[in-house]
DNA sequence: TTCAATGTTTGTCCTGGACAAACAGGACGT
DNA sequence: ACGTCCTGTTTGTCCAGGACAAACATTGAA
């Protein structure tokens, strides 16, 4: 299909590998060894690109670069782990049909799939939806996708309609203007919506008044954004997939621009890991998201 | 604010401006000159990164960078024009109100504005309101946000919100399951799902049975997902925004990765300029889109 | 006016060096 | 055995400055 090749900025793209990492690597570990076109540039043959993304995923899945280069098809045997501790014990608590509703997806039954959601919102009310069906299901289609069991195509696929059920869910909700103002939204980076629908799903039944921005907000953004509305609380998701390494970072300096009176809350799979900060609230669970709420409230008479 | 300031990667992100021109620049411009924190690495400025942000907004206008940087206050002169030809012949026609949405959303009244698009939707319909209300507000909103007079998280409310309401009105559709079934998606550096939900909604209330799988699908994942989804039409959406010179050549490889048998349909704005090509169904307009739906039923009886 | 040839601007890629943060592993004391 | 500190290694990101081709502007001819 394409002869060519693909140039490092196609691979930077398909891989999330950047271009700086990709030189590095080549200069010192000798792994991918692209071809070159007549002026000398990169060009990536398909299967090289193919190895790339395998190597990212486990890495992902907190492999070290430098081992799993060396080890030719090792690294196949080498897919199944991380699941040791959730997942083993995750199964047994299952038993909720979860199982049952990724496989409509994997058989790619957009009708199926939203008739059974919707059964389960209305059997199990918002809030338990969102914690004990939505929030786990993205879970186990993220490993999924991690793991290869998992087409790019499905997995969009499953978002965009949870997406919907959600806004759906939410848009039924009566307009909450009791509590705090919260605007939500994602940095640079981090395109995925889901962990904020399903937050703005538990704080709007709340009463909350939440103000949602979308994804991908510079920082500055988010600064006069919050000014503009008067936000009392700037809500932050971070996906698992984000680098992990950058949150604190950014954190930090969105603390910096916003007003102290502002507060930082972010909350995510992404945060798990990322250690407390001063004068930002880590939110670990949608429970400690609610008690966070009330809190607010207990201060803001 | 932040003493600190924005090391190279932050301005990246927040600007939009690759490391490799933000240094090139310097270099050769001599404008964005950081400071440097004590390991030699560049430090920007909160006020130089707003400058970036600004020539960044005009470049995307059109202007090219060597003119942009020289000049230190005329910038802001420069920020009205790019309206030559249709806002001129399109503010007289207006009229429908459409500013007094616009104006809802600059004044961040969000339940406001929903309101306002509720009322519309009901009195207009469905198809009406597409094209009458969502598309040309949509282009409003693209230009005011081209010159200036948006602010970028005014433009991600304005997506955000209006998303919500097609996906609610299409939710409310009863599940077509007469008509071809349709792919709908958008090219990878595509994120704009506007026009993808505004064809959603009017092939929907055709009866068509509609596939949405989000943005951003890499080419080869289209083709395996038409396959897994037996469609009988891929559709996609250009954005204004998106670089119009690399459309025929993605089309053409999207073409060959289909089977013959699937039709291959291109809309939205960007598709305008674009010229007409074998095996391609070019959209210019939503009665376009409509008119082709039938003419597809008309030959697969 | 339209089109082709020429010059200029501009983004991206290159090499090879450097450094600090993250990590792994061992030594030590409890 | 367990936790804590220290040390060496791994790894991502940044830097400088050179090069080139694609995009753009401009000029001149048909």
């Amino acid at each position: 299909m394409n002869p060519p090749g693909f140039n490092i900025a196609a691979v930077e793209r398909d891989t999330g590998l950047s271009k700086d990492v990709l030189r590095v690597w080549e200069r010192r570990y000798g792994f991918p060894v692209p071809d070159r076109d007549v002026n000398g540039e990169r060009l990536y043959p398909a299967d090289q690109v193919e190895r790339l993304r395998l190597i990212k995923r486990l890495m992902d899945q907190g492999h070290r670069p430098g081992k799993l280069i060396a080890a030719p098809a090792e690294e196949l045997t080498a897919l199944a782990p991380r699941r040791s501790r959730r997942a083993e014990s995750a199964a047994p608590t299952d038993a909720s049909g979860l199982t049952d509703l990724q496989a409509l997806i994997k058989q790619h039954d957009a009708a199926g799939y939203l008739q059974a959601m919707q059964q389960r919102l209305a059997r199990q009310g918002l809030q338990r939806f969102v914690q004990d069906t939505v929030a786990p299901l993205t879970r186990q289609v993220g490993e999924a996708w991690e793991d290869g069991s998992f087409e790019v195509f499905e997995e969009h696929l499953f978002t965009e309609l949870t997406k919907r059920l959600l806004r759906q869910a939410i848009a039924a909700l009566p307009s909450g203007s009791r509590g705090p103002r919260v605007l939500l939204t994602s940095v640079p980076d981090e395109p995925h919506i889901l962990g904020l629908l399903m937050a703005e799903a538990l704080l709007a039944l709340e009463g909350a008044e939440c103000i949602p921005l979308g994804t991908q907000m510079p920082l500055l953004e988010i600064g006069r954004a919050a000014a503009a509305h008067r936000a009392d609380i700037v809500g932050l998701s971070f996906s698992i997939a984000f680098p992990q390494r950058q949150i604190p970072g950014l954190l930090q300096q969105l603390r910096l621009i916003l007003p102290t009176a502002v507060e930082l809350w972010a909350g995510g799979a992404g945060i798990l890991r990322t250690p407390q900060m001063e004068g930002i609230l880590k939110l670990d669970t949608f429970d400690a998201a609610i008690a966070a709420l009330a809190d607010w409230r207990a201060n803001h008479p």
